[in-house]
DNA sequence: GACTAGATTAGAATAATTCCATTTATTTCT
DNA sequence: AGAAATAAATGGAATTATTCTAATCTAGTC
């Protein structure tokens, strides 16, 4: 066992890699594992010190290619909040994000079929979308005041 | 006539300054007229060259200071897409943005009372929001390809 | 097992944003 | 109005995120 990634994710990442005539390498997979293993929307630069417990010699520009790689094969998503550094995240069903004040905590919100095509219905006619960022920011369930 | 911004929109400022105890200065009123004269989603970059044609010696940390404030005003909005700087937009109004591929322009798209609570309730409990960002990534009306 | 296009690497370069110490402007108080 | 007190602006340095580059390496092919 060389990298904890599943089989079924790793079938995933392979084909998908294929496709488009791209490789399986130890870097992309080992990347695509931490991104999976704890789904807290970590950046670019969490996802290298996890990754380096692992691959120790890896370089922040190898996790930025290998992101940039899993966002075009759509394994990954990025998620853009406030100023911050941007933040991946590897759920690939159609969701929004919520970004909590207090905690900095940020949760997926999911959006199905319904959701997600009245959300489409805003634009107007001439526009097409092929991706949608929904965020929201707030107060998560974890700072509510005692009643 | 020091500045161009209208005498609405003057008072809007003020207003919402006053109501903080901040101050309506020369600098926070330029940067505000500047942005109401053009609405096409300026970085804090593009402001800052604008601004300098009326206030020469302005720096950018001055510029983001004031945006910073407009912000915190509710007067102005940040735009958020892409690992790109962040952009500003004085549509107080409900909107979500539309990001060309092709062109780059970034277009608003009005979210009426109705759209915008139907996105309140994708909320589950627990959850509340006081800001919504909502945006797409797709071809605009002028990249029709032609029938 | 050599070839070749595709990937990784380290580090430098760039770009966005923030910080800090000082100076300037505005308000308040007398 | 003038002085003191507070808020804001300034320039430049510092930090941080991201991209670029040129050299080296590697997976997949023949």
């Amino acid at each position: 066992m060389k990298t904890s990634l599943p089989e079924t994710e790793r079938n995933r990442l392979k084909h998908a890699l294929k496709s488009r005539n791209l490789r399986p390498t130890r870097q992309r997979t080992c990347v695509y594992g931490v991104i999976l293993e704890k789904r807290d929307h970590p950046t670019a630069d969490d996802i290298h010190l996890r990754v380096r417990e692992k691959l120790p010699s890896i370089s922040l520009a190898t996790i930025y290619n290998c992101l940039d790689t899993l966002v075009e094969c759509g394994l990954v998503k990025q998620v853009h909040l406030d100023r911050a550094p941007t933040r991946f995240c590897p759920n690939r069903t159609p969701h929004a994000h919520f970004h909590c004040r207090e905690t900095g905590q940020v949760y997926d919100v999911s959006l199905d079929d319904e959701r997600l095509s009245a959300i489409e219905q805003f634009l107007p006619d001439g526009f097409t979308a092929d991706a949608i960022e929904l965020s929201f920011l707030g107060r998560g369930p974890e700072t509510n005041t005692v009643s």
